[in-house]
DNA sequence: AGTTTTGTTCAAAAAAAATTGAACAAAATG
DNA sequence: CATTTTGTTCAATTTTTTTTGAACAAAACT
């Protein structure tokens, strides 16, 4: 690791200037500002920064690329890049792609807006309103075996509040409907 | 816990004991789970934990409540409130009731979903639609002066956008034509 | 078997977001 | 008009989230 320095005082800027990035890690101006449009995409959805760039750098590559490959053209750091990659994988925003000699793993995006929804009410959504619709059962219990003056107040409230979640799952599902038609442009 | 000697010495636990907190500001376990449903709910849109905190109490109480009734029962700071309230207010979630007799101003929750969802989507999600449109707009001109040998694909990629953007579109139309129809239970 | 390459994990650091609280302004009260 | 009440603002603090980077494990090479 340490070698000896043959030349005597070096200056500290010089010694730490990025090595990494070879000139075709370059992104182009356009590929920057889509993914600039991801990020901020991404930030509605309320994801991290790092997944909004590895998205975009995906989507905006001809071809597959692998984790180092995201790592300089992004230039964050290798760690973020295999959570980040992970986290779309599960939502199936990331596909991993075979690329005949290389070692690595290389990945394209999905871009089927169907597909990335759906992943997303899967593993982002769904899980809340289950977790919801179990504490409103506990809940409509709870109401019931109340005998405060407000009883009736909460009782009508929390039946609202379960007709909002009855609404949300059908919103969904027409979600997923339209998106799921054959687009005619 | 320590059993207090009634005598002499004071422990600073009790010194520091909650003045504020009259008993009528104390939360029924019900209310308190509701806002609890609320804090989690609002967590998937993005929103502070107060926020949820607040519209949740509003909503879960029969009447309407005054900041500083809104502070001591929540137990958060008067700026939190102050702040929570105008961004529900914006929101169209939250709306002020005159109450008599009364110089503070009073606020309840707007308790229809369509309201909600379409305050929702107009001040959170349609600023950012726009200006994700405008910046693809310009993207769309970037890619077609574009000389590299991606320039095809950049284009091709910047439809695939343009279409998402004018699905997403059309989705919110749909969401807020189905939370419209009288819902018949 | 030893070395290199590839990718994951997780504690620590950094960054971002939310909350506090005190200073302030505006309006109402006496 | 002085005082109190009510509500806002924003710099400082706290909390939460994200990112980093070094240690590690697993697999692929020689």
């Amino acid at each position: 690791m340490s070698s000896s320095p043959q030349t005597s005082i070096q200056n500290p800027e010089q010694l730490s200037q990025k090595l990494t990035n070879s000139n075709s890690d370059q992104l182009e101006i356009i590929q920057r500002e889509v993914i600039a449009l991801f990020v901020n995409g991404v930030r509605v959805l309320g994801l991290p920064k790092s997944v909004g760039e590895i998205y975009g750098l995906l989507f905006i590559s001809p071809d597959p690329l692998a984790l180092d490959v995201i790592v300089s053209k992004l230039e964050i750091s290798k760690g973020s890049v295999s959570q980040g990659l992970r986290f779309l994988r599960n939502l199936g925003a990331v596909k991993p792609v075979y690329v005949s000699g290389d070692r690595r793993d290389h990945f394209t995006a999905v871009a089927e807006l169907k597909k990335l929804a759906n992943g997303f009410i899967r593993g982002e959504l769904n899980p809340n309103l289950e977790s919801a619709t179990l504490r409103l059962d506990e809940l409509k219990v709870m109401a019931n075996n109340d005998t405060s003056p407000n009883s009736d107040f909460f009782q009508e409230r929390i039946r609202r509040i379960g007709n909002w979640r009855r609404r949300g799952g059908m919103l969904l599902k027409i979600v997923n409907r339209f998106l799921g038609r054959t687009t005619r442009v």
